[in-house]
DNA sequence: CATTATTCTATAAAATTGATAGAATATGTA
DNA sequence: TACATATTCTATCAATTTTATAGAATAATG
């Protein structure tokens, strides 16, 4: 499951590549417009400005805004800073790999086994897919309809 | 994240399967091979017996086996017993469907789409995987190295 | 220097996870 | 029947994670 933490960034992240050209964001318009607690996006817009993926400016005229264009930013980075690896378990990570405790061989498991297609499965969609692929491919199913 | 209960159930009923013809296999057994927590798994056991995947008999002579042959049990199944729907959020799920609460317009959501893209990539692996399946590719792999 | 807005640190309530304890119930057998 | 065995049920609990909130510190602007 997705956390609400990882489920605010991207509302929040996908907010500022629908008005990219626009500039700075507040946080209180960010926070009002997806509904999302306030104090607790500001942790989360930090969160994703440590890890590159935002700029900001303090004081008077400040905001947020993305680090790089809706196109160089996958749907995969944001979820991997806020909810950590996209593996099902540590023995099929490949951002944080870490052994199985109680597991005798990784290679006879049947469960790594079938994680890892899951993994791969999910990463193939999540890192394949910017910020601005997203939008587009939203904007193509409701044109057909 | 799999939780530690759905590998523990995981890790019993591949053992259960291993051993599907020769019967009834005791709690301690399973939790002594498979390194788990006795107590833990006696819950887990329990239920995934009673979303009739296992069966189980008591007192002497007793213990607990598949309710169905390997290749009639899926993994997609036993995690959902033990972790729940698969989709990574409440609106995407086709199993336990919930609505988002901050969530304005599902259709213009791309967050729900591209969630929407996992949660049917993972249901098609671990839905179509039977536990025998899961067994046997993990062999053939084994047999090329 | 006052205002604005982000940043930092600390704290905390609520929920979930992982696990244990012990009594109750059912089964086989001597 | 009595005993040993093994699952089942109920309750509880510690630890961790999640979801926040509060307030002071820092930076930028005019």
């Amino acid at each position: 499951m997705l956390s609400k933490k990882a489920k605010y960034g991207l509302k929040a992240v996908f907010y500022l590549a629908r008005n990219y050209d626009d500039g700075l964001v507040l946080i209180a318009t960010l926070a009002e417009e997806e509904n999302i607690p306030r104090k607790f996006l500001e942790l989360i817009l930090l969160e994703l400005k440590k890890n590159g993926l935002l700029h900001s400016k303090m004081g008077k005229g400040g905001g947020y805004e993305l680090s790089k264009p809706p196109n160089k930013i996958t749907v995969g980075q944001v979820v991997r800073i806020l909810d950590g690896p996209l593996a099902p378990l540590g023995c099929v990570s490949k951002t944080a790999y870490k052994k199985c405790e109680e597991c005798v061989s990784e290679r006879s498991c049947e469960i790594r086994r079938i994680m890892q297609q899951v993994r791969d499965a999910t990463a193939k969609i999540l890192d394949t897919t910017s910020l601005e692929e997203a939008r587009h491919s939203l904007f193509e199913i409701e044109k057909i309809k």
